[in-house]
DNA sequence: AACAAGAATGAAAATGATTGTCATTTTCAG
DNA sequence: CTGAAAATGACAATCATTTTCATTCTTGTT
């Protein structure tokens, strides 16, 4: 790993849970880090051919990167206010990896994620 | 639905699986169709509002269409061909709603979603 | 030090999916 | 028929990501 992805895997640690790459470049420049949106994009490809980090999808499409490693978790997102909790996936954790060994699916993960109205709303 | 609306369904089912609105556009074009790629992209946001398709996302972010059961159910998909088991989803219905309730949500939905690579894969 | 070869960088342009705009057409109730 | 509302589609705009390419750093050699 050269200079810039260690940079690049430092402020994604920082950060914590998952970043897009324009996020982790206005956080680097924020922070004074002095870098380009182009090597943020190439230095996350360097680091997910390592297996350093792993690439996920939100929604709209855009790309998230998260530490691979990070503690696994899922979250309780308000649909108005956008307030997030951060909780365990318990049971679901165990439901994920039996029904994809029952296909035969290998290389599992999985997202999960509940959204409602929160007590302040 | 209104017209185009169910010829976008019609011509998604023909297809079978997975298409991409662009795909879709193409493939009636092609057939003899008249139809804006414009139109085809509103007909399958009003498609999965009224619950009547599903959109993923591709590795590479392109968002794919296909038609789905009314039922409630969660997906199985693998990585790399895109296959596709509709699966329930057991215990996690209950953990959705414990846990919200355990922070005080209220109109609580979920999303879930199991990834990995298949058997022919 | 001087030099060259190759890797790394980043600004700017290109790409490509998706969304927004808006003038025109179609639908439909009165 | 008539006007309002919805639907349509060509075109422009947006935005994440990739490509290009000229410039700057590294590193090893003489
Ligand atoms: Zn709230
Ligand atoms: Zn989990
Ligand atoms: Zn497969
Ligand atoms: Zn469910």
């Amino acid at each position: 790993m050269n200079k810039s992805g260690e940079r690049i895997l430092s402020t994604l640690e920082h950060v914590g849970g998952f970043a897009s790459a324009q996020e982790i470049h206005r956080a680097m420049v924020r922070d004074g880090k002095n870098i380009g949106l182009t090597t943020v994009y190439r230095g996350l490809q360097a680091l997910i051919k390592e297996n350093i980090v792993d690439i996920l999808r939100r929604d709209d499409g855009e790309a998230i990167y998260r530490v691979c490693g990070d503690a696994h978790h899922h979250h309780l997102v308000c649909k108005k206010c956008g307030r997030t909790v951060e909780i365990e996936g318990g049971e679901i954790e165990k439901w994920a990896l039996q029904e994809a060994a029952h296909y035969g699916f290998r290389e599992v993960g999985h997202s999960a994620e509940i959204f409602g109205i929160c007590s302040n709303c």
